[in-house]
DNA sequence: TCTGGGGTCCTTTTTCTT
DNA sequence: TCTGAAGAAAAAGGACCC
């Protein structure tokens, strides 16, 4: 009818374009390989995979060399592997890219103070905002180009549209090291033989979903009525797309964004079973979760519970309390109540804790404050042991005797809650059972998990087997720093390389004779200061 | 080939409150 | 007092991104 033609109208005419290519989107190539590639000359122009190097690792980023024989991201590292037998496998160093990254931001704000960083690879720039008026865009982007060259050796593609949408698309059209500017007369010749996927947003179930309305490019995507695109794939989503599809995109460019979770999870190379390992599991999984946590703000509310079993369904269960909190101990104990909700008798072979609806601890006691003085009677003990829907039908309250005796008690509170397969979750008595017993149990279990990553707290601890792994840091007290390739008992192979060195030849050392000590990458090398092979093929 | 880990946002369903 | 409606908030799941 005409509704529907209506509401589009209304829906396109709302959008406020730029008049001109001021939206700047940068790209790092490869990032985490070719951060590995400039602090191990020896890696240079080779394949290199960085990712999860256990039995079920995924590659986060492979090289270009690697990419030529088919390694891609997210692709499983045994895949990657077999595909390149040649590469070199590394974990990611997480300190090393975020010290690139520093940079890769600076030399934006550089250019303007509007810069939104997307990712650790990634940003948004307004050129708008420059300081000394608009710059020309080309201009811009082979400053930038350059600047990042000569401060970290790496290389960047950057996109520059009158959007963000075309800008990010424009990014990735000639990678690596390219720059396309893509001015508003230009867009239609741009965007309409895109393939869908390639708009930001459509994924694997998107794309499935258009396919059968026969869209496969984005000119046909624009054909599609806005009914059709809000009915398939949801309100949000529909018109995100019917405006995408017509490069219609006024999102600015934001500088600040709040954190709404912070969280970790783990996989584990063996999948746990049985209720005393999952939750000796569990403990280990909050306190990085609570590390993350204490980093944005310290306290929250919502605790989540994620659970995915070896046929990789995936459970979650949650927690509210009734006020933020920053307490360690009820954070750990909503979480192990909501990873027993989610069920664990079934094989576990990932764990997730996170924390959501986040506040500072300054806001938390401002608001502990309000609290107090509003209503002193509620901020009792035992209060915060509340637990909300579903999941308070499996949680015992102890306090139940202050409870108000109108408490409503639906179903027999012992018989868990019905799960959507038909099962039953683990009622109270299993619950409090576990719960009572899991401090004594908990003390000196043996940790059942394989395969853990490295904290951070690993740094300045002498290299063993236990805690090797290839593409760390090492330093040598003569020889000086280089990295892990791998270690086998008390044998040690390791290349004494740095960014600032020549390619070094791998060295076998007995670790007895010649201790090694992790170390923290050292941080960005600008391409000036390496001096030039002192040998080639060394 | 057997599928990571950090997140964000959206949708649907359920629960609570008025 | 029971019932229903409506809206808010919570819970759970899923898609997506890098």
């Amino acid at each position: 009818m005409e509704r529907g033609g209506d509401q589009a109208q209304r829906l396109v005419a709302a959008v406020r374009m730029r008049d001109a290519a001021t939206v700047l989107h940068l790209d790092a190539d490869a990032f985490f390989a070719a951060v590995e590639q400039r602090d191990k000359p020896s890696l240079r122009g080779k394949p290199v995979l960085v990712g999860g190097v256990g039995g079920r690792g995924v590659v986060s980023t492979a090289s270009y060399e690697a990419r030529r024989a088919g390694a891609r991201s997210a692709m499983p590292m045994a895949r990657a592997r077999r595909l390149t037998p040649a590469a070199a496998v590394l974990v990611p160093r997480f300190a090393a890219y975020a010290a690139y990254s520093q940079v890769i931001m600076g030399v934006l704000r550089e250019l303007t103070p509007a810069v939104e960083p997307l990712s650790i690879d990634e940003a948004f720039a307004d050129l708008t905002l420059a300081p000394g008026g608009t710059p020309e865009p080309e201009e811009a982007a082979a400053q930038v180009q350059a600047r990042v060259a000569e401060l970290t050796g790496l290389t960047v593609s950057v996109g520059v549209g009158r959007s963000k949408l075309v800008a990010k698309i424009a990014s990735d059209l000639r990678k690596p090291g390219g720059v396309v500017v893509v001015r508003p007369e230009d867009e239609d010749d741009v965007l309409l033989p895109l393939d869908v996927r390639t708009v930001p947003g459509v994924g694997p179930a998107t794309q499935g979903a258009l396919e059968r309305l026969g869209v496969r490019t984005v000119a046909d995507l624009r054909r599609q009525p806005l009914d059709t695109l809000t009915m398939t794939l949801g309100e949000a989503h529909g018109t995100g797309l019917y405006l995408m599809s017509r490069g219609l995109d006024d999102r600015p460019v934001v500088t600040t964004t709040e954190r709404k979770s912070a969280g970790a999870e783990r996989t584990f190379a063996v999948d746990l079973r049985g209720r005393d390992v999952v939750l000796s599991a569990v403990d280990d999984v909050v306190d990085e979760a609570l590390q993350r946590l204490e980093r944005h703000g310290g306290a929250a509310r919502t605790v989540v519970a994620k659970v995915r079993y070896a046929d990789f369904s995936t459970v979650t269960r949650s927690v509210t309390f009734p006020h933020p909190t920053a307490s360690d101990a009820d954070l750990r104990d909503a979480a192990r109540k909501a990873v027993l909700a989610a069920g664990v008798v079934e094989p576990v072979r990932l764990l997730g804790v996170a924390f959501h609806a986040l506040s500072s601890h300054a806001q938390l006691a401002l608001d502990l404050d309000a609290h107090l003085f509003d209503a002193p009677r509620r901020a009792v003990v035992g209060e915060h042991d509340h637990v909300s829907g579903r999941l308070a039908e499996t949680t015992a309250d102890p306090d139940g005797a202050d409870d108000p005796p109108d408490d409503p008690a639906p179903h027999d509170p012992a018989a868990g809650p019905r799960l959507p397969d038909g099962s039953t979750a683990p009622g109270v008595d299993d619950v409090v059972a576990a719960l009572v017993e899991d401090d004594a149990r908990l003390v000196g279990a043996e940790k059942a998990v394989v395969g853990r990553p490295l904290g951070g707290s690993q740094v300045g601890r002498p290299l063993d087997e236990s805690n090797a792994r290839p593409g760390l840091d090492v330093e040598h007290a003569t020889l000086g720093r280089g990295w892990v390739v791998h270690v086998r008992g008390r044998e040690a192979t390791v290349r004494f390389e740095t960014a600032l060195t020549a390619p070094a030849r791998s060295r076998v050392l007995d670790l007895d004779e010649d201790p090694l000590v992790l170390v923290e990458p050292v941080g960005v090398t600008p391409p000036s200061a390496v001096p030039p092979p002192l040998r080639a093929g060394a």
